[in-house]
DNA sequence: ATAACAGCGTTATACTTTTCACAATTATAG
DNA sequence: CTATAATTGTGAAAAGTATAACGCTGTTAT
C-alpha cells in the first residue's frame, strides 16, 4: 500500500506530540485531541493510522508510548539510519546543531565540505571529511540518507556523487530541482518558495478579509 | 478563483528557472521544457499558468521575461511586501544571509530578538530591534509578514504579538504547530519532518527496487 | 499558397486525498 | 448487569489535483 506524502507528514508531527504527552506523563490521548494540536480534523488523524496499522481503543483513545513507537518504526527502520551533511556553511552548521542528539536513529553521522579549513575539523559531535572520502566513508558508516547544503551550482554534482555512493534519499536545500533517478527520493526544502507562498497567500486573505 | 496551494508552489519554482533562462539570454521557453527542469508534466505548467493568465503562443513558447513578471505579480503584491524576521540565532542569521538582496520586493526589512547583545546592531544590512517595539516597527515599516525563528518554548506567543501588530502571514521554522486565528496563514517549514519523510521514502524505494 | 507539424489553451477524464457518516466497541454510571 | 455516552475503524461520498485529449493557432518547408 502507498502510504501518501502528506500522510507521512502528518505522521512526524504526531510522533512529536506523542513524544510531548509522554513527558508530560500522559499516557494516552484521542484522535480529537491530537487532530487539535496538530491542526487537523480527527477522522484525518484516524485515517493516516490506518496505514501504521496503530489500534486504539474506543473510550480511551492511543497509548502514547505505543503511538510513539509504531510511527517510529513506520517512519524510520527498526536499524538507525545514517545521514551525511554536505556543505557545512552557515545553514550547514545550523542544520547540523539543529539535529544534534535529537533523533535517537536519524543520526548525522558524516559531513562533508569542499573547503580544506572545515575538513578534519569535528563539529558538534560530527567530523567533516573531504568530499573525495565520500564513498568509502558513507559505506563504512552505513550511511543512505544525504543532506546537501552546498551552493546551488554544486548540487547537482553533489547528489550524482552521492547517489554513486550508495544514497537514496535527499534532503536538498538548494534552490534548484535535482535531476536524479527514479530510486531516489529527495525533499526539496525551498525557503523562497515558503516565503513566496506566504507572500501569496496572506495578500489573498486579506483580500477576502476585506470582503 | 482560489489557486491550489500546490501551483504556488510551481509558479515559485517556473518564476527562478524564467529568471535562470533571463539570464542565459533566453528569451523564450516551452511548456515541456520548463516541465523537464521543474520535473512535471507539461500539462501540468499549461495548467498553473492558467491561473495567472500568461500568454504564450504555438509554436513559439512563452516570452521569458514576460512570463517572469507575471508570476511575480501573481506571487507577490505589486509594492513590495515587507518581511519581518523573529530570532537572530544559528539559523535566523543564515535565512537572513539567504535573503539578503535576493528578492526585490520581499525584502527582510527588520530583525527582532530579545538578547539585548543583539539588539541595536545591523546584520546583513537589517537593524535589529528589541520586541519591544515589534508594534511601533512593524507598522511604520508596513510589514504584514513574518519568518519565526525562535525556540519552540516562544513560538507561539512570538505569533500572537506578531499577528497584533498586523502580521497576516507567517513562515515558522520552530517544530510546533501555531496556533492563529483563520485570516492567518501560515507555512511551517519542518527540518525534523524533511528528514523523517526521506527516511520513510528512501527505504520503501529500496524494497521496491529490490522486488 | 498550402500541407505538415508543433505547441498552446481548455475541456474532459482519471486519480488522490479528505471528509462524512455510522456500525462496532469500550468505559462508566446507575 | 444494563443503559448511556464516547470514541474507534472504515466504507462511501465529496473535494481537490493531475493527466490526457484535442481543437485551434501559428510556424516552417515545399
Ligand atoms: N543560508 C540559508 O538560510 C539558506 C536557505 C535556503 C537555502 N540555502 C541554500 O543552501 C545552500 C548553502 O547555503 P549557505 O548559506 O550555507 O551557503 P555557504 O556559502 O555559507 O556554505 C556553502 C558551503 O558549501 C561548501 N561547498 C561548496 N562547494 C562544495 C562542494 N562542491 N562540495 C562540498 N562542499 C562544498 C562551502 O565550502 C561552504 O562551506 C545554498 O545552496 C543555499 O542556496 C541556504
Ligand atoms: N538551526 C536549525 O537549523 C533549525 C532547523 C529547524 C528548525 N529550527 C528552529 O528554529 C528556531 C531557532 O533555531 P536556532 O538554531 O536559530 O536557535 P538559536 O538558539 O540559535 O537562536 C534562537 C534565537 O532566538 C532568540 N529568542 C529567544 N526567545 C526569543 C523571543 N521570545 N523573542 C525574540 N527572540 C527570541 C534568541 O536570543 C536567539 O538569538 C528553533 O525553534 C529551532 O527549533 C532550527
Amino acid at each position: 500500500m502507498v502510504t501518501p506524502e502528506k500522510t507521512v507528514e502528518r505522521l512526524s508531527l504526531y510522533r512529536r506530540l506523542a513524544e510531548e504527552m509522554l513527558r508530560e506523563g500522559k499516557m494516552s490521548v484521542f484522535s480529537h485531541q491530537l487532530a487539535e494540536m496538530a491542526g487537523v480534523t480527527s477522522s484525518q488523524v484516524r485515517r493516516d493510522f490506518m496505514f501504521i496499522g496503530t489500534q486504539g481503543r474506543a473510550n480511551t483513545g492511543y497509548n502514547t508510548k505505543e503511538l510513539k513507537a509504531g510511527i517510529d518504526q513506520f517512519l524510520v527502520s527498526h536499524e538507525p539510519d545514517g545521514v551525511a551533511l554536505v556543505g557545512i556553511g552557515n545553514l550547514g552548521r545550523a542544520v547540523l546543531a539543529f539535529f544534534h542528539g535529537r533523533r535517537p536513529n536519524l543520526i548525522i553521522k558524516a559531513c562533508f565540505d569542499k573547503d580544506p579549513d572545515k575538513i578534519g575539523r569535528i563539529i558538534h559531535g560530527c567530523r567533516v571529511y573531504s568530499i573525495e572520502d565520500m564513498a568509502s566513508v558513507l559505506l563504512s558508516e552505513k550511511i543512505n540518507i544525504a543532506i546537501i547544503a552546498v551552493p546551488r551550482a554544486f548540487a547537482q554534482e553533489t547528489a550524482e556523487k552521492l547517489i554513486q555512493a550508495g544514497v537514496n534519499g535527499i534532503v536538498n536545500f538548494a534552490p534548484v530541482p535535482l535531476n536524479v533517478p527514479g530510486n531516489v527520493y529527495v525533499d526539496n526544502v525551498d525557503f523562497t518558495m515558503s516565503l513566496e507562498k506566504v507572500a501569496h497567500f496572506a495578500r489573498k486573505q486579506k483580500i477576502v478579509s476585506e470582503i
